[in-house]
DNA sequence: ACGCATGTAGACAAATCTGTCTACATAGGG
DNA sequence: CCCTATGTAGACAGATTTGTCTACATGCGT
């Protein structure tokens, strides 16, 4: 996950965004104020209500960002080490470690969301369970096809989105090594069980 | 976990935090105004600061409450459950079906805490990692002492804590399968690892 | 040169939020 | 009877929030 922070002719629009996928990641949605966006992203008020019509079409907008973001950088990611040594559902280990060590981690932006808003906003909900999914489709393409596909990755999905909790809540400095010992176990159990039966 | 609506006539301070708690775990913190709080738990605002100099000393309490909420209501199930047949890890499964069955399920308050303030509230956080810390404690319990114990307790921790996320995202009527079923699969892997090897 | 897109700066309205304050009621103990 | 603790009701201050509005600048195509 590259931070986002080059932006500085681009459209307003895009500056609106990029900076509000820093500020709402970082700091969260609710505790994010639309000045806030406004002043960090260097326009005026009109130049960003002529492009979001609301704070909830920015978190929508927001939301889209995020996603297209973090699945390119997760497929990149997984490409680069399945051409290397790791196989199978173990790809996502290096992967995840990747993200966990970036000092911006703040866990997964939909996880987050979902906290906040709940089913109180639920274009954001619907967005938070469609990038979800896709996350899941992700995995199961690093299983080969059968039976136990689905299953499989959607349990290492559980594990997936149970070591970025557990991530987020470690110290800056331990680089989340509970997280990713407790996932490496979990998917070699899971490997045993997709090769062995 | 039982609904705590049970408070017609206790003292204040107790009104005052069952309410918070039915509020801020409903609704989320940041999205429960103080006035809210007040007018529901039925006392004046006086009484209020009284009690509570400040809405996150009410925070502070909120959490600890649901602390000793969650962790007594945690024990209390995972007894019932390995009275009968469950053994291990495995008693897991039918406790957190129960969690999730409830209709007032909303995820973890302290997963749910941890991504609404980071950490902009460190005290608030400190307290959330002290729950996951127990929580993971008690799932040590389950285990037999061994070499393995803290390795898995910690690793059935990261699965029981994707599963509680991966039952907030799923729909109300779906009572949570994809959660639990992958939570299984992971479990079972486990349960090999411990017992093989 | 004109008109229009697009931009900035910033006042403003209306709501909401936290926290303080005054004024008043009530009940129990000495 | 009176004092104090504890409670209610609600006004108020001050900050912050979202969203609208006016007034002005700048650049571009025709």
């Amino acid at each position: 996950m590259a931070s986002t922070t080059t932006l500085v002719d681009k459209p307003p629009r895009e500056r609106i965004l990029s900076t509000a996928h820093d500020l709402f990641y970082r700091d969260g949605i609710r505790a994010t104020g639309i000045d806030k966006v406004i002043a960090e992203a260097g326009v005026s008020k009109v130049t960003f209500y002529r492009c979001f019509p609301s704070k909830n079409a920015l978190i929508l907008a927001f939301l889209d960002y995020r996603h297209a973001l973090w699945i390119g950088w997760f497929e990149d990611a997984l490409r680069r080490q399945s051409d290397r040594k790791a196989k199978g559902l173990m790809c996502l280990l290096p992967v995840l470690e990747e993200w966990f060590g970036n000092p911006l981690f703040r866990g997964c932006a939909f996880i987050n969301t979902v906290a906040e808003f709940g089913d109180s906003f639920p274009e954001a909900l619907a967005a938070c369970r469609s990038h979800k999914q896709d996350m899941v489709g992700i995995i199961a393409g690093l299983l080969p096809a059968g039976e136990l596909r689905f299953s499989l990755a959607s349990a290492a999905a559980v594990a997936v989105d149970g070591a970025i909790v557990v991530a987020q809540f470690e110290l800056q400095t331990s680089s989340a090594k509970t997280a990713l010992a407790g996932l490496e176990l979990i998917l070699s159990g899971l490997h045993k069980i997709g090769s062995a039966g």
